[in-house]
DNA sequence: TATGAATGAGTGTTCATTCAT
DNA sequence: GATGAATGAACACTCATTCAT
């Protein structure tokens, strides 16, 4: 059982063992449900040497969790230029953030639902990179509503600008709600057979930004009559 | 020193007390370190009753989501009808919803956080009843592309029927894409002062809803050229 | 192996059931050598059931050492009344303290030899315990003093009164001495067979309360010329 | 971090810089408590090197208290000539112990301390030197018994002399307790700012010496009537 | 109906010790 | 001469669970 018990390893090459079996097994079980033992055996190597390492569990955890929102904040940034109109700059990020996703189950399983349930220092980790995440949605969404770019597209003469009209609360929910439905659906493109990230994205853009188009040209929703 | 020992109730009540605490603390802790002890404390209630009326831990668990799944289905369905009109059913689902989800915290953490973190049994129950969201949300979004509602409102002519253009599977997308906005939003919502349900639900609908419209009206989003 | 396990007994029986076998095994062991499983079985019980009444390996040592200062303190101070006169008291102490740690020599151990090399936390208590002794000793070294008593025996008139000669500070430096000699001389009294509780208190007596007398009488001890 | 890392230094300085680390941790933590990791670190030294030099703890451990307890001979033994007289001998060894004592804290407490609350092998060393230590005040006693020391001070003619009158078993005892009384004032001294090694002296030879003339002189003392 | 008494099995963590270089 | 890499064995502690009353 587990991995073949290799020797003489540097240090740095047997971290990275112990942290992709970590991320796998706590992505899979949680946090409480994965044990040190199972983590050191499927790592390969025993388990005073994760704590040699790695000094404790919560600080084994701390490390995934870094590492995979590193690597996923890094994925979504390497697609993402800041001269890139606002539109593509979120189309791109988001093929980005469905393709690591996808090639990374366990540790987006790590980011998104299982450091979300641990106490204080974890949850609270994963969220100021969330927020990072919403923030610059909402930028984009505001940058997008200042250049009346919902209006670009063809149909409505670019003459007549409306203004803004956007204040920056409201963009922060609609941010939150993208992100929400993005995060959605990437685990419906990862549990869907046949799902592509660019047809995730694809919903996604159509979903939300043809919906935003729609809002900016002063077509606000309203409550229907009791 | 946990609640007050009381003696001598009916099981019905001992069980709700049970429950209260479980969810309570689930909710707070997630599964794995909620302990039966403090269960059995926090419900004034000694250990071996808990198993007396809930078997095991496990089976404590699941009755926990069970009961909070039902309380937010009856929640939501209790305000909608099958009659009123797709835009409304959603709205008057999405405010049951968000209601809910703001007056029963831990109930929706350990649904929406802790139960989805945990193996099989207990994420499959509750994956469950999502489906049965999203199947609801599907049926709502299809009937409304059925019915040209999108196009109701005023702005085009009732005459030209577009056909519906729909297909049910994109449908899903969408319907998954605004549930996982709902979630996101009830969280926010939740964290974030001032903010009410009302209001949560008509972010959403402008983000959603007019997105959708503005798609049925054929005005569908492609990829900005690369 | 182990004691046989009996069933159902009340919480204070096994209490003290754990602190013989708790008390047996510091002593002979050390506080960190023993083991809580080892302490455990030696009590015939599992070791959950010790954690659950005694809370911690440390909580578990203060109680034995609580436990036996408390034995030692009460043994001496049951033999002492303070209405003897001063010479009596600390013969009856000095018989009482020989007799019980010959009786307890594993909870003395664990007073004087285990608990001494822990810590702040146990070495303070024990210290606590100790400095009374010490106080106790000066007291009755400065009565002694005062009443004149070491003229007293025969040798000397009572008419012509010494005055007291003797500064507290000097008289605990003789108080700190005596203790010390007192419990060297109960690890060898319980080392040497044929040596009694009697016989050691005889010993001590003569040895520092006789000299005692002769340096009241004004024969104070100079060092020798170089 | 410990101390600096320098390279290549003779074996017996590396094994010096060892020992003085582990009597250091010794003395403070006690055998069980202080571990290897930190013995190598404050010795600035790799652990397998003083695995190497020392072969296991417990062999560092027995090389500590063997260095430790010979300097403290040695201390003794240097300011003491047999062809002193008795009295000259003891006192002179007790300044030689409580200035020893009290320059070397850490390694006088590996001896009074830890070394006796470890098992056999530790306590058996440790018990070896110190029975050298009561046979050698034990001869001292008796010398000064046979050679009528006690009465020498002038006030008893030196014409009649008393029989020596003190058996070798009751002499031991004396031993016991002046070599307790003195382990007894180390601590004391080193505790109390102010105490010189000398006053320490002074102190017990005031306490011991004097008391023991008393008795040479036929006052024993005898238990009071009950 | 309800509980005090009790435990088997497992957890995270540490330590003395060795090997390969 | 000296060390980075590695581990077997143990430790303190906790938990879900059951029995006897």
């Amino acid at each position: 059982m587990g991995a073949v018990r290799t020797k003489r390893k540097p240090r740095a090459v047997r971290e990275q063992q112990m942290l992709d079996a970590a991320v796998q097994l706590f992505g899979q079980r949680g946090y409480m449900a994965a044990s040190m033992d199972e983590i050191a055996e499927r790592a390969g190597v025993s388990k005073p040497l994760v704590y040699l390492y790695l000094n404790s569990k919560e600080d084994l955890f701390s490390a995934c969790i870094r590492r995979e929102a590193t690597a996923l904040t890094e994925a979504v940034r390497s697609q993402v230029r800041p001269d890139m109109p606002a539109e593509r700059q979120l189309w791109e990020g988001l093929r980005a953030f469905f393709t690591h996703t996808a090639q990374h189950p366990e540790g987006w399983a790590v980011l998104h639902r299982q450091a979300r349930t641990q106490g204080e220092p974890f949850a609270d980790e994963v969220a100021a990179v969330r927020a990072e995440f919403i923030a610059f949605v909402t930028q984009l969404i505001l940058a997008a509503a200042r250049d009346g770019v919902f209006c670009a597209r063809g149909d409505t003469g670019p003459g007549e600008r409306h203004e803004p009209a956007l204040p920056e609360h409201e963009a922060a929910g609609f941010a939150e709600a993208l992100v929400g439905a993005a995060e959605s659906l990437a685990a419906w493109a990862n549990a869907t057979p046949g799902v592509t990230a660019h047809q995730a994205a694809t919903t996604l853009m159509n979903f939300a930004w043809a919906g935003l188009g729609n809002l900016m040209e002063g077509r606000a929703w309203s409550p229907p009559a009791a």
